[in-house]
Order: structure tokens, then sequence, then C-alpha cells
RNA sequence: GGGCGGUUAGCUCAGCGGGAGAGCGGCUGGUUUACACCCAGUAGGUCACAGGUUCGAAUCCUGUACCGCCCA
């Protein structure tokens, strides 16, 4: 297959996914045995569309993913989604309203068919877009959070955790969204800092004339659901007061005065106005003293009928006007600014409200003790390993978590209750009749849970438990979960307290935190902000290989990622180039001989570069392994970039070109043969980075006589070093290459230096520093002309220039450039007093080090011979230069 | 208020006890048959600040400042 002039990965990417899709190439299947290597999916929201994050997020898992597959694991990568309980009901609720319609006109049946509608056309949209982006999931597999098995799951689990009493209905303080309508985790609710009003308010005492108690709040409207105020016990500015009630005010309610530690006397003034029903420390206080929580505040944020003239205002409003009230009475004293955290609603950013609810709850503390050991242990390891730290702080300070939701969609609260009896149990299947006494008066629970309860259940709900199956056996516990930090307390910390409750045993391994992908001033991406790149417009312009690769480069391992559109020109770049290099390749051969990934080599054929690349090549593939095994992904793509494109392209194509345009068949033969040895293992590196590319070239390079999709090519092994020793890789040569690589880039300064025209040839003296040099210089002449532009290249040991020569040192020797007329004395000895003032300097301070008793008695032994070794290298260098100036003086 | 992370070249970031690095951008030069999405060369840094440990600190410790995140 001839390669075209570019690349186009339109044309690539959809074939080769629609091929892999055809042939099964993702489907793992737990009776084929071997070692399982598994990965479950974070699933996305089924409303959402593909983002960066969700980008970065997938790149990494089908990196480690195709990575193991080709080191022969028996692999699956578990995909699906979540059902996104409040997200998806918003959507369709919004939909509805179009219509002019609300979900109670539907009622709760019809509406839920609604949604299903609503995800069998919207909900494919982002796994669609994880095929773009080259995702290698096993798409049999692919689960909802709230089909079947995963509903059976969920009551399964629900049920035994009642029947154990970890699981149990109370009337606490909840946050409460006001445009969702329902109850809200702790974690859901997000705090934010805001700034707000501090209002002092006057509480008149009841029976006097002007005397009052002035209370401090940030939400004054809750002062109508007052039922005290308190003050410290040992706040003695309010002695006088104690048995006085004050009346609330405009309701003019009475209101007792209470003491409690609770209260902080140096905030606002001391006193405190108790609203039980509204605040969390509040309600504490309450039960303390046996007040009666008011509840003043309805589902949709607006006060209710207990509010006198403000029932039917919205909680802001009523705020206004109360404080307009106040000031008309005289009862404001001050407002004062003042800035505190809010917290808000973590899917559509409405403040929340505290309100006492009644919900339900899941005890976590005897669930949290062990998962806290699991990780101790270090059974379950996060990398980076600072987040151990995060996740155990957490833990300890567990609070119950409340799961119970006021929405429609999603799994209804499997309880079920009769009003004949007041019977209250849980139940799988819905029943007919109660199972207490009979009566068929009963109802379910209206509630759905949180849909986080369904997804700490993934890693195993997803083979189909509580069934035990072989896929449960095999695949279970699975390896790697790859995240975010956002979603560890949400997410992770609940799925390792389920595996090990259910499962009786960890449900990974390893946890990979990534970044958060921000935009290029470091804002977190969102679509509100208007600042978020899309990876599919990505795709478009520069190719999902340019997509994943430059995301991989540039994230650096637990960081935090700035992206711009320019960023992804890294990934496009590196892809046009590994094309081009390809081209050049067929150019000189169409397809690799049959045993190109184990050659035999002739190896008096060999010559020091091909030694070199070969060593490079084998570098770099132990690297690789390394930097996956320890999740460097960054280092994986570093290593590769500058193998690629610096050894294989810069440096060995260029070298290979005399040959490949030269006469001798059989080093032509030769040297195909070590550059399709690099370059089909340099293809397996790159594929888990890149895997369309690399497929493509992998069938054009005429590759797939080792295996017939790279997806399945084995993983390149060094196989140790006895390799290289084999084909007669000896260190000395891939040295005496590193040092002709430096002598080149010498001389090729000179010809800079000295605004020598490209294309002309110069005259070329090498004066080497050792006699072997003079051998392995001497046979490789070919290659340094051909590099350098060189006509004639002498090599001589006891070269002394007749007149001004440019010249250079390098570790082989001293380079000199014959072009007479180039040369400007004055300006030679100038710039070589340059270059020996900065070796003196080096010189001076390796000499100080050497010099210090201390240095030399306590430093290892390694270190001091360096600094030896430098020294004399150092010495011979500052020799060298000064011969050279004081030939230039003599002039 | 508590915790975590950051501060290195113009920008984005690696390096985390022994010779200051990459990519992008800048500058100079280049259309020979892989590639201008390229090649060759080059400039640019008291590694935030102040102490300490050490023969030796960008790297370890302590403190300060600023930035970011998480939890109250």
């Amino acid at each position: 297959m001839q390669l075209d002039k570019t690349y186009d990965p339109h044309k690539v990417e959809d074939k080769w996914y629609a091929h892999w899709l055809e042939q099964g190439y993702f489907h793992g299947d737990s009776s084929r045995g071997g070692k399982p290597y598994c990965i479950v999916i974070p699933p996305p929201n089924v409303t959402g569309i593909l983002h960066m994050g969700h980008a970065l997020n997938n790149t990494i898992q089908d990196v480690l993913i195709r990575w193991r597959r080709m080191q022969g694991r028996n692999t699956v990568w578990v995909p699906g989604t979540d059902h996104a309980g409040i997200a998806t009901q918003n959507v369709v609720e919004r939909e509805l309203k179009k219509e002019g319609k609300t979900r109670d006109d539907l009622g709760r049946e019809a509406f839920l068919e609604r949604v299903w509608q609503w995800r069998e056309v919207y909900g494919k949209t982002i796994t669609n877009q994880l095929k773009k982006l080259g995702a290698s999931c096993d798409w049999d597999r692919k689960r909802f959070t709230i089909d079947e098995g995963l509903s059976n799951a969920v009551s399964e689990v629900f049920i035994r955790l009642y029947k154990k009493g970890y699981i149990y209905r109370g009337n606490y303080i909840i946050h409460w969204c006001p445009r969702c309508h329902t109850a809200l985790s702790d974690e859901e609710s997000e705090h934010k800092e805001v700034s707000g009003k501090l209002y002092y308010i006057r509480y008149p005492i009841k029976d006097t004339e002007n005397d009052y108690v002035v209370v401090a709040t940030t939400r004054p409207e809750t002062l109508l659901g007052d039922a005290a105020v308190a003050i410290h016990p040992e706040d003695t500015r309010y002695n006088h007061l104690t048995d006085q009630p004050l009346l609330l005010p405009i309701l003019n309610r009475e209101l007792p005065i209470v003491q409690d530690d609770f209260v902080d006397p140096t905030f606002g003034t001391g006193a405190v106005k108790v609203t039980p029903a509204h605040d969390p420390n509040d309600f504490e206080i309450g039960q303390r003293h046996g007040l009666t929580p008011l509840n003043v505040m309805n589902h949709d944020g607006t006060m209710n009928e207990d509010t006198g003239p403000y029932a039917g205002m919205d909680r802001f409003a009523c705020r206004k006007k109360l404080i307009e009230d106040l000031k008309a009475t005289g009862l404001l004293e001050k407002i004062d600014d003042h800035d505190h955290a809010v917290g808000h609603c973590y899917r559509c950013h409405t403040r929340v409200e505290p309100r006492l609810s009644p919900q339900w709850f899941v005890k976590m503390k005897p669930l949290a003790q062990p998962a806290l050991q699991a990780v101790k242990e270090g059974r379950i390891r996060f990398v980076p390993d600072r987040w151990t730290k995060v996740y155990s702080e957490w833990m300890e300070h567990i609070r119950d978590w409340c799961i119970s939701r006021q929405i429609w969609w999603g799994h209804r609260i499997p309880i079920f209750y009769c009003d004949a009896c007041n019977h209250e149990w849980a139940a799988n299947s819905p029943p007919s009749s109660c199972s207490s006494c009979g009566s068929n008066q009963i109802r379910q629970d209206e509630d759905v849970l949180d849909t986080w309860f369904s997804s700490w259940l993934w890693p195993f709900s997803v083979y189909g438990w509580p069934e035990q199956n072989e896929d449960l056996k095999f695949y279970y516990p699975t390896n790697t979960l790859v995240t975010a930090s956002e979603i560890i307390f949400f997410w992770v910390a609940r799925m390792i307290m389920s595996g090990i409750e259910f499962m009786d045993d960890i449900p990974f391994t390893d946890v990979y935190i990534h970044g958060t992908v921000r935009d290029d001033t470091g804002l977190k991406m969102s679509k509100s902000l208007g600042n978020s790149i899309d990876p599919l417009d990505i795709i478009e312009k520069y190719s999902a290989d340019a997509l994943r690769f430059s995301l991989i480069m540039i994230t650096a391992t637990g960081s935090d990622v700035y992206l711009s559109d320019e960023k992804f020109e890294i990934g496009r770049n590196f892809v046009t180039k590994i094309w081009n290099a390809a081209r050049f390749m067929q150019l000189h051969a169409p397809v690799a001989a049959d045993n190109f990934h184990n050659p035999t080599f002739d190896l008096s054929l060999h010559m020091p570069d091909d030694h070199h690349i070969l060593s490079k090549c084998h570098e770099a593939i132990e690297k690789t392994s390394e930097h996956l095994e320890r999740f460097r992904f960054n280092d994986v793509a570093h290593v590769l970039y500058e193998f690629v494109w610096h050894q294989y392209c810069d440096w060995y194509v260029e070298y290979s070109k005399q040959t490949l345009y030269g006469e001798d068949e059989q080093r032509k033969e030769h040297v195909l043969k070590v550059m399709h040895y690099v370059f089909s293992n340099a293809l397996c590196l790159l594929h888990p980075l890149m895997p369309f590319v690399t497929e493509e070239l992998w069938h054009a390079m005429g590759y797939q006589s080792l295996s017939k999709t790279i997806m399945h090519a084995p993983w390149p092994q060094t196989g140790s070093k006895n390799t290289l020793a084999l084909w007669g890789v000896n260190p000395d040569s891939v040295s005496y290459v590193e040092a002709k690589h430096d002598l080149i880039r010498v001389g090729r300064n000179l010809r800079s230096d000295y605004r020598i025209p490209p294309k002309q040839e110069v005259e070329c003296v090498i004066r080497p520093s050792e006699d072997e040099h003079v051998i392995a210089l001497k046979a490789d002449e070919n290659s340094i002309k051909a590099l350098l532009k060189v006509s004639t290249l002498t090599v001589d040991k006891n070269f002394v220039p007749a007149g001004a020569m440019p010249s250079g040192l390098t570790q082989l020797g001293a380079v000199y450039i014959s072009i007479a007329e180039y040369v400007d004395i004055e300006n030679e000895i100038k710039r070589l007093s340059v270059q020996l003032e900065k070796v003196n300097q080096d010189l001076e301070r390796v000499r100080k080090k050497l010099a210090n008793q201390h240095f030399v008695s306590k430093a290892p032994k390694e270190v001091v011979a360096t600094q030896e070794h430098r020294k004399i290298e150092l010495c011979e260098k500052v020799e060298k230069l000064q011969k050279l100036i004081n030939t230039f003086s003599q002039q």
C-alpha cells in the first residue's frame, strides 16, 4: 500500500475503528483464561457530551488497556453511563416546559416513559464520542446504572443494609436545593465563598419599653422560624435578662433565651437566634433544649403559610422586604459586610437551603473502617500518593450519607408501608399485600436513591452481581481505576466501602488520579464559562491521535492541565513526522522482510550507527515499559518523542541516506533491516498513545505478517542485553556515535559561525585525541562527510594547521575547517577565548571541589571519580584551546 | 480556621541531593529526491524570598509572601 504524501486521519480513523469492532478485538472473554487486566470506566453522565476532562480520563484508560492487551493479558474495559438522576430529570422537565407541561401533568409513570424515550435518542451521544477518541472499550458489556441488572444490584444492596440496620430514616437537617426540589448529600453541596451581609437585628425584651437584645444573622428571613435566642452560659453581658422572654420582631412571638456552650461569644453580639428547622447547629441546640422546630419554607424556596405577611414570597424577596420592615420599625441596628461560605447545588449552582426533612441515610462508620484499613495497609494504592491522605481524612471524619432524593428518575426506594397497620418493610419486588397484616392498603416510598448509590456498586454490578458468574470471579477485583480528584469522596471511597462490604474484597488495586483540565489561564473548563475546547473539534482539526498524544505529553502526573488550541499541534506534528519517516522507508523498500521483528544480521556489515540506534531502541523499550508501570504517562510520551524524532529521524534516517542513495546493495539491505526492526518496535510502543496512525502504518509497512493487527502485536521486549550482544552491539560503538554526534554539532556550529553557505562543501581535518579514534573515524569517514557537507576529510593525529583555520574541540579530537577566506584572525581568537574562559570557569569549580578535603573524604567514590575525570577532560580542553589561540596569535 | 499542591527560560511545564532541561514562542540561515506540520544553528534563568541541614541544595528541613484546590 503506497502511502499518501500527507496523512489524512479522516480516512483512517473511522476505517480502523469499524474494523476493530467488527473483528471483536475489544471483547474480553473470561473463558479464555490467562492473567486478567480489567478497568471499569468512570461512567459518564448520560446527559453528558464529551469534554476535555473525559478525553484525558479515557485516553489514559485506553493507553493502559491497549498496553496490557499487547502484553497478552486477558483484558477488558467495561464502559457505560450513569443515569444522572437530577441532571436527566432536569433536561426532560425543561423539554416538557417548552410544551407547556410539568411532570405532574404527566404523572410518574408517563414521565418516566418520557425519560426513557429521551435516553433512547440522546443517551448514546457520549459513548459514540468515546469511539471517535479510539477508546477500545468492550462495548458488548456496556452498562447503564438503571438497567435491569444494575437495578437488581441496587435493591439487593439496599435491602441488605436495611436489614443490617445500616440504612435508617430520620428527620435531620439536610441540604435542600430549592430549584431541583430535592435533598442533596453533603458532598453534593459545594461550598463557595460569597460576599454577603451580617444583619444586626434588635429582639425586644417582653414587657420593657425600649430594651432589646441584638442578634446577628446572615439569613434574616429565617428568623421567622426562630424558636429561641441562645447565649453562652458564661457570657456575663446578658446576665440581667435570663428569665425574660424576647419578642420575635414583626411576628411578636415569644422566644425563650437558652444558654448553650455552642455559642461563640466573640462572634457578632454573642447572642444568636436559634432556628432549629433551618440550620444544623441550631437543630442540635434545639434538641438539647427541647425546642420545637418550625419550618418556614416551601420546597421551592418560597416562604410558607407560617410566615404571616411574607407567605408566598421567594426567600430572597422576603429577606429584602423583611429588612425594610425592620428598618421601618427601628429594629434594624446595622448591616455589616460579611464574607462567608455558602452551599450551592452541584448540579444547578442554586444556593442550597439547610432544611429539616425526613430522609433516608446510610450509616457510614462501620463501612468506612475496613475501607480505611485497605488503603492504610497498601492493598489499595493511590497514585500520586498524596491522595491517600485526602482519602483517609475524609474516611476518618465520615458522616452519614443522605441517599433519598425527591425526584422520579432513579431507583425507587424499595420500602413499603402499610396504611392499615403502619408496618414498614423492604422488598425486592412490589408486594401485593402487607407482609404483616395482609392488608392491600400498601404503598411504596415515593423517593428515589442518589445516583451514586448505584455507581458505588459499579465494579461488581457491571458483571451481573448479585448473580455469581464466571466473569465476576475472573475479572473482580479490577486492576486500575482512573479518575479525577473531584470524585474521590463521591465515588472512589464509596466503591471501596461497597466492594469490601458486598464482595468481601477490594474493588481495584490502583487508583490513578489525574489532574483537572483547565484553559490556558487556569480556569476550569466549563460550558457556562464558554472557555471549553471541544475534543471533537480538535479531532476534526488535528486527528484523534494528535489529541491523545498532546494531552498525555503535556499532562504532568497528577497536576492540572492548561490547554489551548495550539497545544494540539505537538501531537499533529509528531504524527506527521512518523508518517513521513514511514514514507521515506517505503521509498527504498515497499515492505519489510518477513522476519523484521526478529532479524538476523550479518555482523560484518554493522556500522557504529547501527549499533547506536539498536541500542537506543532497546533503551526506549525499557524506559517506556518502566514509565507505564509507574503511571508516568508524560514521561512515556517524552521518551517516545525524543527517540522517534531525534534519535531515529534526525540521526539515523539522515545517516542512512548515504547508504540508501548509494551503490552498496548489501549495506542497503542491512540498513533497511535495522530500520524496520526499529520502526516496527517504535510503532508498537506508540500504539497505546496513537492507535490509529500506528495501525495504518503497521499495515502499510507490511508488518501484518507478525500480527493481523498492531493491537495484538507482542509488546516490545529487550530480551535482556543478550539480544544486543548477539547482534554485536558494543558499548564502545554506541559511545563513539554519541561523540560523533557531538563532533558534527561542533562542525555545523563552525560552519554557522563563519556563515558558510549550507550548500557549500568544505575541507575538514580531524586531529584525534586517541589512537583508537583514528581507526574509528577513518572507517566512518563517509558518514561524517555526508552529515557535515565535507568534500575531503583528513584524519591526522599530528596535524598542525599551516594557517588560520576555524576549529573546535570535541571528545574525539579537534575539528578544523579549511575555508581560509572566511577567517578573521582577530575574530577567531576572540571566539576561542570566550570558549576558554568558560572552560576555565568550569575547571576552577571542579578544582575547588577536589581541593576540599571534606568533599574527597565524605562524598561517594563514584562522585569523586566523576569529578576527577572531569578535571582531566577540562584540563586537556584548556590546553588545546590555549594551543589554538597561540597558533592564531603567531600569524 | 484546618489540610494539600504550586512558585525553574517570554509562555506551558519536566527535573526533586552531585555538570540548569523540554515543547512552544524569539532570533539567524536554509526549496538537494521523507517531512516548511520541516532542517541546521542560536539567544534567554541569583531555580519566589529568608534562614538551616550537608563536603555539596532548584532538589531535604523551618519560616515568610503570593497563587490554586479541598474540607470546615
